[in-house]
RNA sequence: GGGUCGUUAGCUCAAUUGGCAGAGCAGCUGACUCUUAAUCAGCGGGUUGUAGGUUCGAUUCCUACACGACCCA
């Protein structure tokens, strides 16, 4: 490819009116002695940093007509205001950390003629020192500069920016483009992982990789996807969890591992679930759940300080607080206490459906162990609005945690729940691998009851458990649930920089040799 | 899966009871050396999501479908 291939002829059938224009400025760009694509361009400094550089007075402003003729600056970005008033101009370069508005002029620009044929939405580098303009902005005063690609379609609305939110979702760098806070939340959901990499580092953790092809995609409730390899000619599952991988490496010898990867369930779409999502997992050898708790409050409260500098911080309209220590409540007891009418021990299953079908007909078709989380989630989740840590699950919906050392019928398992929704799960890990094995029996018989998010039975990890698997503590946090929390958004949609969308069209019949249905 | 709402120019939005489909920005031509969503004058730009139906006439009413948003399961 040539950086400088010759324009095409803009006059072809098909291209929209504006495409024709800018196609027709690029081709005048390039009779001005301009490259239509160079390869790169020697950027020194962002518009942050030209800011940076001169700050307003005490007053707020800075003194208009001053200038830094000795300072340089080589600047590259997208064009995203263009102001042209005959023998001068004004523009706004918007980059990755910022935006400058530039000025160019007859007098002080190289090329100025052909500023003219700059589109909005064009990357173009340029050279220049700041000035204040009479109105006391600070502004860089173009000595010289170049197109560095033309944008061949206009920019979103340049004062109303993208409000389309499937169209913000389907063409993300149109989103990021123009919509202000955008680039902010993903650079956050950035701090966010680099923060947990950073504290679990110092803590002696090593991250480690498990594979994302499955023979039995264990570890957590739900329906996997499902893929093929050719060559050894196997059905696989993508993974829905990190954990029974994690646990084969505390039985190999690592004794502080994390993953931080996406996992995949084949469910649903709503505001807090996409099909794929990043999870964080971690196992710690030799420690209790207590100990996890303690970690996860660290964890989870260092970030309200990192991405906020405090404890508490606004979310959805409400303030959440990161305070440790966090509340916690027994999961038992916050059943009795919260679900009208429940004054029995809800561990008693065959009482439970009786009370279900008599209040909650509509649950009918759940399985009982089923109901335990229904009605938590239904009466005692939406009251969790700070971080909460609900302690000690039954051992009927906690089939890898191991049994509570003093509650029958329980387990050392907690969950984090944050308005409304949760964002972590630990246990003290079950390592018995006898016991192991009789719970995914049981879960193995509600499968074939016709529960198919029952967890599946994996015999090379119960062969593995059959080695010895230190005493540990495991947690499992979603990312982009907390990410929400801290970027203050409503939907997982928007942290997700690539949320999964129905695809336009028909692709649907892409793989199919026979025409498109219709009708 | 069910309900409600939405889809009109590149973007943001109008269009009376069913009666020639409009505006702002963006684009084109011209003017303008301190603008701030610059301003001024002029000019282009539409398969009204798709397919049918009703009607003299459909952006508008009806049906189905596609995609999305919100709520519910």
């Amino acid at each position: 490819m040539s950086g400088d291939a010759p324009t095409p002829d803009p006059r072809r059938a098909g291209l929209h009116e504006q495409t024709v224009s800018r196609l027709n400025n690029q081709g005048a760009l390039h009779e001005a002695g301009f490259e239509t694509h160079p390869y790169s361009y020697p950027q020194t400094h962002h518009a942050a940093d030209v800011l940076a550089a001169h700050p307003a007075g005490a007053d707020g402003k800075l003194e208009p007509g001053q200038e830094w003729p000795g300072e340089s600056y080589a600047l590259a970005g997208r064009v995203t205001l263009m102001r042209h008033m005959g023998k001068a101009a004004f523009a706004d370069l918007t980059d990755e950390h910022g935006r400058i508005q530039l000025h160019f002029s007859k007098q002080d620009t190289a090329q100025f003629d052909a500023t003219k044929k700059i589109d909005l939405g064009d990357i173009i580098g340029v050279t220049g020192f700041p000035f204040v303009t009479r109105t006391g902005q600070l502004t860089l005063r173009v000595t010289s500069w170049q197109p560095l690609v033309k944008s061949l379609h206009p920019l979103p609305s340049k004062f109303h920016g993208l409000q389309d939110e499937e169209l913000r979702a389907r063409r993300r760098y149109l989103d990021l483009m123009v919509t202000e806070g955008a680039r902010q939340k993903f650079q956050a959901r950035s701090r966010i992982i680099r923060y947990i990499r950073n504290e679990l580092d110092a803590r002696g953790f090593m991250e480690v990789e498990g594979p994302t092809l499955q023979v039995t995609a264990g570890g957590a409730e739900a329906r996997p996807f499902m893929t093929h390899h050719n060559a050894l000619s196997h059905d696989f599952k993508l993974r829905i969890s990190l954990e029974l991988y994690l646990k084969r490496l505390l039985v190999g010898g690592f004794e502080r591992i994390y993953e931080i990867g996406r996992v995949y369930r084949n469910e649903g779409i709503d505001r807090t679930h996409n099909p794929e999502f990043t999870m964080l997992e971690l196992y710690w050898a030799y420690v209790d759940y207590s100990d996890i708790a303690r970690l996860v409050e660290d964890l989870l409260s260092g970030l309200a300080q990192e991405l906020h500098g405090a404890y508490r911080f606004g979310y959805g309209g409400k303030t959440l607080d990161f305070t440790p220590p966090f509340a916690r409540v027994d999961y038992v007891g916050a059943l009795r206490e919260h679900v009208p009418g429940l004054d029995f021990d809800p561990l008693d299953l065959d009482r439970l459906r009786e009370f279900s079908d008599a209040h909650f007909p509509q649950w009918k078709d759940v399985p009982a162990y089923k109901l335990l989380d229904k009605l938590f989630g239904e009466f005692v989740e939406p009251l969790l609005t700070n971080p909460t840590f609900v302690m000690d699950h039954p051992a009927v919906i906690s089939p890898l945690a191991k049994g509570h050392r003093t509650r029958p019928g329980l387990t050392e398992r907690f969950e984090v729940f944050c308005s409304g929704f949760e964002l972590a799960n630990a246990f003290s890990e079950l390592n018995d691998a006898f016991d192991q094995r009789a719970r995914f029996e049981a879960q193995s018989a509600r499968r074939d009851a016709g529960d198919d998010e029952a967890h599946a039975q994996d015999e090379d990890f119960l062969l593995a458990l059959e080695y010895g698997m230190p005493p540990a503590g495991g947690l499992g946090i979603g990312i982009d649930r907390l990410a929400m929390l801290l970027t203050d958004s409503d939907s997982i949609r928007d942290v997700l920089l690539f949320p999964l969308l129905r695809p336009e069209g028909q692709s649907q019949t892409e793989d199919a040799g026979e025409p498109p249905a219709q009708g």
